[in-house]
DNA sequence: GGGGTAATAGGAACCGTTCGCAACAACGTT
DNA sequence: AACGTTGTTGCGAACGGTTCCTATTACCCC
């Protein structure tokens, strides 16, 4: 059971994606052109937020629920994802770059862990409970290496 | 390393939590009086809102920001969790129910899974990373049995 | 039972996101 | 290259969930 329903592998190019946008019935737009070169630009977990402040840095005029619309869109087609780490914003990355979230409470430092490390659980998940789970869609929280040897070595909890 | 910083064992009743609340400079009011006994009776998973109704039923002048209040100074004391299961309000319930969560993207159930079907994970997340997981907090997402079976089947995926 | 103060009702404000609408602009057609 | 169609946009209002503000209430200690 892979995941192959509709488009097959993501495009690699900003160009490629318009092409798809306009198959699909869409127009290239600017506001989409734009967006989609900061998702292909490098740095994921972006919220629709920030990625509206980058594209207004070129196109001002270009508004929130464009940047929204936009992402919708484009998830539909399978292009981009979101991910929900934690308490906030979701943040949007582009489908390819595939892997689980481990995120901390304390700190907000997310992790990128490549699926294979979710293995463990997904056997016992669907094992128990006949579940499949999806640690790309939601993180898993938790607390960092960091933030828990400094939570051991203040509080002596 | 287990649980059991600050609040020794978590409060078998009403009274007393109320006599901890006290303890703490709190005071016994009865929307606290008949919010915790809300909480006490059985259903676990509830929301804000849900809770808000049930009171209202027997004091229907509290008001949903006086639930919001306690639940989160009734966190503080450490009697009540909340946990995040998807999109939409967090659920409330006693922290005495430890459990985690799987809930299901597509019909939004939940199951409640005993802390060791997360182990393999969490000695993954630990081995890989050093970052200890916690699955109460937020769910983890995927698709139960009864949705995967009705995809796989409908869809022909 | 009176005084000090925690807690309350009520509502406004907040954040992240979605919606409705009139104006616009991308694209195929001519 | 102008045209009409219709997908898209900007804008603001609305939404759901939660938090915050303020005057008023009601707990609790004495």
């Amino acid at each position: 059971m892979s995941v192959e329903s509709g488009q097959s592998s993501a495009p690699a190019g900003v160009d490629e994606v318009l092409a798809r946008v306009r198959e699909a019935g869409g127009r290239a737009t600017t506001s989409r052109r734009i967006l989609l070169e900061r998702l292909f630009a490098e740095g994921s977990h972006k919220t629709a937020e920030e990625l509206a402040h980058e594209v207004q840095r070129v196109a001002p005029d270009v508004h929130l629920s464009t940047i929204y619309r936009n992402l919708e869109e484009l998830e539909r087609l399978g292009v981009v994802t979101h991910a929900h780490l934690g308490h906030g914003p979701a943040t949007y990355h582009l489908a390819t770059e595939t892997h689980g979230h481990l995120s901390c409470e304390s700190c907000g430092a997310t992790i990128e862990a490549p699926l294979g490390l979710f293995d463990g659980l997904a056997e016992a998940a669907r094992a128990s409970f006949g579940f499949e789970i999806d640690p790309r869609h939601f993180a898993v929280l938790g607390h960092c290496a960091a933030c828990r040897a400094r939570e051991a070595g203040a509080a002596g909890d």
